[in-house]
DNA sequence: CTTTTACTAGAACGAAATTCTAGTTACGAT
DNA sequence: ATCGTAACTAGAATTTCGTTCTAGTAAAAG
């Protein structure tokens, strides 16, 4: 576990390997849910062996917890990306948003399996996924600061700005991922947006 | 499993049974998390034998979901009842938000549990939530209705409401029981209730 | 060319969910 | 009151499924 990642640079073939891996588990997962999932199910779908699942990802948790890792990556990363070309509070605030909704319909299976939480994290998952979360926020948060400081954006506890932001949209889409409204998230984006801007707005 | 369903009431010993089953399962669920909770543990946790666990409930699942079920509908209680002392829509979106911060605190061990998703649920399950969630936001929207045909609530598509009024306090409360931030729902009660009132008022 | 290490393979193992068989207890009908 | 039936309890037997183990093959390093 310890000397899988770290040293030597992984072959091309095991990334490939390995990215077949999560997508199979991910498409299983969407299908009969992780705890509906065998370890046999996504080594048949991926076409491999027990044994080199084992190798690469140590457990099914294991399996589960990359993917959810590289998920949230993924998010988190595209997300800041986006955030990065806005010009000022509202922009950004409304883009949070907006990516929010882009990024979830374009990934359905995957931000359904964000959502769901079906996981044992490790110790060690949970660590990372902490340090991942505290990066991002530092990040986020660095953004929007000086927003703040010229009152652009209201002066709030630090940890009400995420919820009154995001919780709407997030809400939302997690609804619409398990089919109780029939409106996809492009439609409600803008209403969505102006809520956010509207909650937060100096 | 479908005569155990209908037919005669079930006896007093049965009740009693069916309840301490459920509270010892969410102590184990609390502690270990549902997959790591067996169902030895519960059986032990409960007094009772494997043969019973499985004639009252069916399967480890089969709690799972009967104590989902049970706590949607107590917090779905609460609310309604909550909401029908109220006189207007101000009042009322505010005792939304209220509400869901006071059972959470109530409640944390069956908050936290309603939360983790952590269940597959069986379809006749998933029918039966789809019931209940119909029913309760029937319910819900048929309080409101009033207050939006006198235009003290804004006129927005039926399934923006909920999130724009709850999504930021169902966030923070999560964000909170997973050990995020520091302050307790009740010291931002107030300011999530008058968020969500300004997003929804006329 | 040899040695080492990454990787693959699937049989064997063990833990935990579920089923099965054999009861006991309550309760309505006769 | 007692008989028959269905609710309920019990825990051993079985099955399922994650994980471990042993035996290898392919590829890179020396």
């Amino acid at each position: 576990m310890v000397s899988r990642t770290r040293n030597r640079p992984e072959r091309p073939a095991t990334v490939e390997r390995k990215a077949s891996v999560l997508e199979a588990a991910l498409n299983c997962f969407a299908v009969n849910g992780v705890d509906g999932t065998t370890i046999q199910d996504i080594q048949r779908s991926a076409n491999c062996s027990i044994g080199s699942l084992y190798h690469h990802f140590g457990s099914k948790d294991g399996i589960a917890e990359e993917l959810f890792i590289d998920g949230i990556q993924n998010l988190n990363r595209g997300m800041l990306t986006k955030l990065r070309r806005c010009k000022n509070g509202e922009e950004s605030v409304k883009a949070v948003v907006g990516q929010y909704c882009d990024w979830s319909t374009r990934n359905k299976d995957l931000a359904r399996y964000l959502h769901s939480r079906d996981i044992e994290f490790s110790s060690e998952a949970r660590i990372r996924l902490k340090e991942i979360h505290r990066d991002y926020i530092g990040a986020i948060y660095a953004w929007f600061a000086p927003f703040v400081a010229r009152r652009e954006v209201r002066v709030l506890p630090v940890d009400a700005y995420v919820p009154l932001i995001s919780g709407p949209i997030h809400e939302y889409v997690r609804r619409w991922l398990s089919g109780h409204h029939e409106n996809p998230p492009a439609k409600v984006k803008s209403l969505f947006a102006d809520a956010a801007w509207n909650a937060v707005k100096g």
